[in-house]
DNA sequence: GATGAATGAGCGTTCATTCAT
DNA sequence: GATGAATGAACGCTCATTCAT
């Protein structure tokens, strides 16, 4: 029977490499010498190549999930869930840099596999800051015109957009904690200043 | 002489085949045949392969500060400039499908040339956010404790993310005069309820 | 672990064709039909294709080496011992057709690593020449204001001349054994008539 | 009409270009740049790469012949014929750096159009040595038991090598007088001390 | 189950040759 | 005659995948 040991340490391996590679630059081969088993082995686990970038997903964003739910269900203002979530985001992303660039660079590689992939359990990690947004519509807390769907966009693509920057290493002279406040600041009171 | 038509008959039909296919899935014979040119001549144009991606980008972003900065230079207020930032970015990517893709799909390959590259033309147009931002503090229309930088990144990564889910293919119920103002209103006053 | 088996076919292989056709006509494909593996095996054995070439030496010439040295140490002579040299590089060229014309067309193409490579094995062989001359020298049987490293070259290039007409395929009416005595005759007292 | 200034200049070029980078490794473009002519014009003056080479053979060896004729015509003396045609060979090689390289590299590349080749003008050249021979062995300067042929070819492959270790870069530290010198020695009086 | 040698399709790139101007 | 842009066949090499051990 297939070890589940080892599906993990080549989910792992596979993180680090496309992380350091690139999803079409890393070989199957330096997955499996980072695995510390035989190329062949590899296939004992998983499809073919793509199978394994969708598996690191599933992995690694579905251990994100359940560790931003764990902290999102301890509190009720969805003004701190809003903040939580973005703190944790931002902090994960810079404690594990090979998660982040997996989500950055592979997750626009393409295509259809991806495409279909992303309606599972990534768009799940997605939907989340919807319904604190939904959650804070309710309460009567955030306005209602908004979108939750739109503003769900602007709060992931403003935390992966720094999150590239980060690890594509221009220089960035903020803390993670700074970064949170600003972003989540803006994101509640605008950046207008108060008789604008 | 090499003709400056052939150059940008490769460059459309780059654009076009790393689209549709991603860098790595794109291969020179698709470009030369969409391009109704020979595999070699390509090489009279471009260097190799990742120089014709660089070269897309050159061409095709040169176009959109262009079009850009003609827009801004009308106006003054900043409020309004960032609105036209805004909307101008999100009408040309739902115009320009290929330009869309290959900036949200390539601009995120690991490579130190795509590094290097983006301290170039790509930020020049990331400036021209910031530059916005702190026009508007100078102005006191915008807050002065927002880091510019940090707010020019939340700027274009939400929309870069609108752009993707658009081409992702997953229903998008927003026009793009919608979203908009959506994200214009968001980041101007916030998501919060007036009494929060 | 790769098989040594496989390595000596495809030399084997490498050496047949490389010398029906020449280094620069010589495929990869070629060389793998007729060593009966596939193209990409060939990279599990070798680094490139100049280093197949390299190979072929290294092997080649390791066992002329091997040979000769073998004869030399039965004979104290240094007469006798030019003659074995001489006789043997001629009846294995002879036989060994494949080698023949892999020096003669191969050695002289321009390349620095064939140039470093010279300095190692196939030098070792043209090296015995010389060593031959000297012991012949200290021994008072050969001329002491002979050059060893002049007619060492003399030997080695009326050897490989000789070779080479033989592969041309012009019609060489004498035997090895003649061609044998003619040259060491030459070398031994001249070509002048007794009384010059 | 083709005008010969061109046609001299392309092959003055050819020879530099294939004794810089062999025959295989020379591009036609790299000839046309150096004899300042389009690539195309190229084809006007000759049929293909390979027939440029073929040219460059009868060019220079044409010159090499005129040249050592002359020389040859002024002397009776086998003897000294002899020496004169090594001298002059020697000379010329080591002046003529091209042209050197061109008949050592070259003349072994391969194929059937050399050899076929061969019978023309270089052969032409070659034979000039045995007739030197022959004409020594009438006059009874030479011994009668030597092959002109076999002579012929030590002579030349003992030329060749010399000139060859010249331009491998190899320091020879011996004077062309001096290895001309040893060379017409060990053929007239061969290498045997006086009482062996 | 695990291995890693073997496979071979596939691609980026080169360059001799052609031909419209 | 001269040009040089255009062509496209050809090849070295890679690497995901397979399969005998």
């Amino acid at each position: 029977m297939k070890s589940p040991d080892k599906h993990r340490k080549i989910i792992r391996a596979a993180t680090k490499v496309f992380a350091k590679k690139g999803f079409f630059n890393a070989r199957i081969s330096d997955i499996a010498k980072e695995a510390k088993v035989a190329d062949g082995t590899i296939y004992l686990y998983f499809n073919n190549k793509f199978d394994i970038l969708l598996s690191v997903f599933e992995q690694e964003i579905g251990k994100l999930i359940d560790q931003v739910s764990l902290l999102l269900k301890k509190e009720d203002n969805p003004k701190i869930k809003l903040e939580i979530f973005i703190t944790n985001h931002l902090e994960e992303m810079k404690k594990n840099r090979y998660l982040a660039e997996v989500i950055h660079i592979e997750l626009r590689q393409t295509s259809k596999l991806i495409r279909e992939y992303r309606k599972n359990t990534f768009n799940e990690y997605l939907a989340i800051i919807a319904s604190i947004i939904e959650q804070g519509q309710e309460a009567g807390v955030f306005r209602k015109e908004i979108e939750p769907e739109i503003a769900r966009q602007m709060v992931f693509g403003a935390l992966d957009e720094i999150s590239r920057c980060w690890h594509i290493g221009n220089d960035c002279p903020f803390t993670t904690e700074e970064v949170s406040q600003q972003i989540t600041s803006i994101l509640q009171v605008g950046i207008l200043a108060p008789n604008n």
